[in-house]
RNA sequence: GGGCGCUUAGCUCAGUUGGUUCAGAGCAUUUGGUUUACACCCAAAGGGUCGGGGGUUCGAAUCCCUCAGCGCCCACCA
């Protein structure tokens, strides 16, 4: 059986991902061994796969192969977000593009739309996540409003009521005006906006005088009602208890005094909307003004707004300006830049309004959430500078508004009765609403049509704060084994973006309805971005098509691009070329694996030499590396995990192992080292398959293919062995002889074979030599014990030096020249070593092992002065 | 306004508690190489006064101060 020239990434993809499937090695149930159970960040039902979601769901992937092979039962729980206001949103567009509004339908009616629509879009992301070889256990897949996960919320709900935790408030809240629902404060953001500053005259009541204010949003002087300046200001003294007029609508307003209003802002006179404006709102409710609000839910103005009724509120900012300057009371316009809050979905900007809404007090739930991340350390987020950031959002948490007028999503389990609702109970379903609403209305004759159940539907994370838990069913069966048995997980891996909006509050509602963190590490990836570090985006249209590439490089090969730059934390500047190389290093180990296979094996040869070195160096190399390899998982340093791995096959097996044991054309190899080589490869194989899964295991079935099978998936990892180092130093000193005698070839354009000589100093015998000819091309090795003084071609590695006593032209100008460097070089390098070691201070002070190498280091350094100079004078 | 972080080779980044031979990697570059696994390749090479300045120390890319530039998070100044 010949292997294929190539190797064609979409040939093996999908036939080892079924077979993976169908031997069902993903899947895990709990049983005696140690769990390691990652969740995956659910991502948004209709979601597609891009650049973001590949680099996460690798990372994972990379995390539960691994660990997998480690002996760890493996359970990586896949999953969708019903994603509230994003897929209403979408629903609500593309009914639009249809002619259907949503304002023309019902909510069972639009309800009907939104799950048709789940239903063909709903899991094509998971199906994505598959092409890139995610080993989820697939019949775990979750969706947040599934019948036990949406009963999870629900309860939630219900017990946090009945802890007196969720409560009902007339507050200030974020409203976007496109989607027409509040946000919480986490889903605003603000961004830095040009405006103006609008100074505007209002007359004062009753007397020949007028105040200035000045305000960026001039509309709002329709909800004005009060003017508020400061008690001190002297300058406003004469009008206190007066009252002032508010231009166009013509309302007489008090003007307040408050020490709230800054002095040095603007005019010193403030204009009060407490409809409009967190800050007023507050200073109307200490000074009991009205509310006035001015705007309809679609933020237009209402008919507080006069004649600008129906208008939109920049389109009224515009006219109303105009109209002002009609009217003589514009004073004068500024430029002015403000940071103005927008919707973190629809982009839409946010405006402050008092409603009546859901909220759930934080502060209690936040405390043993601060204490397991800042000091137990129960939860470790990495990179560790976002302990910083989670401190400060946790310390200054405020009450979380759960509350959405939306209809996709769990409905607010709240009753309401009475004539004006103003009664209710809360209760998981209409019939328990209708128990509890008759003990307590006290009217044994109340009908079930009397409930009315809230409108609302909660924030799409009050119910993704619970997924570590809700997965294994634990808030609906806190006993049950599989929840005793995954939780907590180990590892969450997740953007910053959402650490406020997820992992924080997962950490809260860990410790709520479980006592207990729900992952020990927080692994915070980098934002993908491109080559100009701009955020990945539809918009901007910078973003890879994510399947492309899998088609075009091959799943491995995309893996392989992502993980090369992306520490935690840091951003990556996604490059295609990155995937290039991804590539060229499947085939690499491609071609190493078909250059053993062509091998001709024959056992009456006696295995040379060369290789027993060769594969003796290899193995104590490959256990330094798997040393190391293990360390950077430890710390969670993928990408430098790859690179080890990376340098291992590139350079040690392929340039060094197999170059040195490669039999010559037309000869055949012997048997121990084929199969030594083969031994090793497979452990490479294990190295790399978390990071390439499918083509390591396509060759791992090919060199099986003679023994038993067994997948590489749930094969060991290996296990650290010891390595010594001196053989890998010696490794080290064959490779630069090697290199050395390559480079003089080519300095001097040699090609034949030439005769080696040794010059010596401490040691009479190097390493290797049957290596080191054979690589270097060489005909012999020798060792001298006499300086030679012929002509010929020398280099030194490390304190040895090296002559080739080769008849060659040498331009001795030149070559001097060089040695004179090295020699100035040296000499003033040996000059700082002498100062330290006869500066008291140091001999005092310095460790002793420093001191002994700093007089290697002067030693070492005056023999190779000495080398130099001989050297120097025998081109005289 | 408060907090955090970054600045090391052309690019992307390592550099662990200051000390293992005048600072490392990958990519890119230059030069040479193609009948004998791979040009998606081999070999060799070049390239950095570690953002600027000052300080602590026997010794600083590493610690401190300061200046400059960049980024992120939080915050109700109209």
């Amino acid at each position: 059986m010949s292997i294929p020239t190539k190797f064609v990434p979409s040939a093996v993809e999908d036939k080892w991902y079924k077979y993976w499937l169908e031997n069902d090695f993903f899947k895990s149930t709990p049983d005696n061994r140690k769990p390691y159970t990652i969740v995956i960040p659910p991502p948004n039902v209709t979601g597609v796969l891009h650049m973001g979601h590949m680099m996460n769901n690798s990372l994972q992937d990379i995390l539960i192969r691994r660990a997998r092979m480690r002996g760890f039962n493996a359970c990586w729980v896949p999953g969708t977000d019903h994603a509230s206001i994003a897929t209403e949103a979408k629903v609500v567009e593309k009914l639009k593009k249809k002619g259907i509004l949503k304002k023309d339908l019902s909510r069972d009616e639009f309800l009907k739309h939104a799950w048709e629509w789940t239903d063909e879009y709903g899991g094509v992301i998971l199906e994505q996540l598959k092409k890139i070889g995610c080993s989820c256990d697939w019949d775990r897949t979750k969706f947040t409003l599934d019948p036990e996960m949406s009963k999870s919320v629900i309860t939630v709900f219900i017990d946090l009521y009945n802890k007196g935790l969720i409560y009902k408030g007339y507050r200030m809240v974020n409203w976007d005006p496109q989607a027409q629902t509040t946000l919480s404060d986490e889903e605003v953001i603000h961004k830095e906006k040009t405006g103006s500053l609008f100074y505007i005259s209002y007359k004062v009541d009753g007397y020949d005088e007028s105040l200035v204010i000045a305000t960026t949003r001039p509309e709002t002087i329709l909800g004005d009602t009060a003017i508020c300046v400061n008690p001190k200001d002297d300058r406003y003294k004469h009008l206190h208890g007066k009252n002032a007029i508010v231009p166009i609508c013509g309302r007489s307003i008090p003007i307040i005094l408050d020490e709230y209003v800054d002095v040095e802002f603007g005019t010193g006179c403030l204009k009060v909307t407490p409809a409009h404006d967190p800050n007023d709102k507050s200073l109307g409710e200490k000074h009991k003004l009205d509310f006035i609000d001015i705007l309809n839910p679609d933020g237009s103005l209402n008919s507080f707004g006069l004649q600008y009724e129906g208008q939109d509120r920049f389109a009224v900012r515009k006219s109303i300006v105009k109209d002002m300057e009609g009217l003589g009371c514009l004073v004068k316009k500024e430029n002015h830049t403000s940071k103005v809050g927008t919707s973190e979905r629809t982009n839409a900007i946010i405006e402050p309004r008092v409603s009546e809404q859901w909220f759930l007090k934080m502060k209690n739930l936040a405390k043993p959430a601060i204490g397991a991340v800042l000091e137990a350390n129960e939860v470790q987020l990495i990179p560790k500078k976002f302990k910083n950031t989670y401190r400060n959002w946790m310390e200054n948490i405020t009450d979380w508004n759960i509350s959405r007028q939306l209809w996709w999503g769990h409905r607010i389990p709240v009753y309401y009765y009475g004539k004006n609702n103003d009664h209710y109970v809360v209760a998981e379903s209409k019939e328990k609403a209708l128990e509890l609403a008759i003990i307590k209305f006290g009217n044994p004759n109340m009908l079930i049509s009397e409930l009315r159940q809230d409108a609302d539907v909660l924030d799409t994370w009050f119910s993704s704060w619970l997924w570590p838990i809700s997965v294994f069913d634990g808030i609906n069966k806190p006993n049950n084994e599989e929840v005793n048995y995954y939780y907590p997980t180990q590892d969450l891996v997740t953007g910053p973006d959402i650490l406020f909006f997820w992992v924080a509050r997962m950490i809260m509602a860990g410790y709520a309805f479980r006592d207990k963190f729900p992952f020990s590490k927080v692994y915070l990836t980098g934002i993908v971005r491109d080559q100009k570090g701009r955020k990945m985006s539809k918009q901007l249209g910078n973003s890879p098509e994510a399947l492309g590439l899998i088609n075009e490089y091959g799943a491995d090969a995309v893996r392989v691009g992502l993980m090369l730059s992306s520490a935690a934390g840091n951003d990556l500047l996604f490059d295609e070329s990155l995937c290039k190389q991804g590539k060229n290093f499947t085939n690499k180990i491609w071609n190493a694996y078909r250059l053993i296979d062509s091998w001709n094996v024959d056992s009456k040869i006696d295995q040379p030499i060369s290789s027993k070195d060769a594969i003796l160096c290899f193995e104590h190399a490959f256990n330094k590396a798997l040393e190391t390899v293990d360390d950077h998982f430890e710390k969670y340093r993928m990408s430098d995990a790859l690179m080890t791995v990376y340098k291992l096959i590139w350079d040690d097996f392929c340039s060094w192992l197999l170059e040195i044991t490669k039999p010559d054309y037309g000869s055949s190899i012997d048997e121990t080292s084929i199969n030594q080589i083969k031994i090793q490869f497979q452990k490479i194989l294990k190295l790399i398959h978390p990071f390439m899964p499918f083509i390591s295991e396509e060759i791992w079935h090919i060199i099986k293919s003679r023994s038993k099978k067994e997948s590489l998936v749930i094969s060991s990892w290996p296990v650290q062995k010891k390595y010594s180092n001196s053989v890998l130093k010696n490794y080290d000193t064959l490779k630069q002889i090697v290199g050395s005698v390559r480079h003089f070839r080519k300095e001097n354009s040699l090609k034949q074979k030439f005769p080696l000589s040794l010059f010596y100093y401490k040691t009479n015998s190097i390493k290797f030599t049957e290596v080191i000819l054979r690589l270097a091309q060489l005909d012999k090795i020798e060792f001298s014990n006499k300086k030679i003084k012929e002509k010929g071609g020398v280099f030194r590695v490390g304190v040895n030096e090296f002559f080739i006593p080769l008849e060659i032209k040498i331009d001795s100008k030149k070559e001097s020249i060089k040695i004179n460097d090295e020699l100035k070089h040296l000499e003033k390098f040996l000059g700082s070593i002498m100062n330290k070691l006869s500066n008291s201070r140091f001999v005092e002070n310095a460790p002793n092992d420093v001191i002994e190498l700093e007089m290697k280091k002067a030693n070492d350094s005056r023999e190779k002065i000495e080398n130099l100079q001989s050297r120097l004078e025998s081109l005289n």
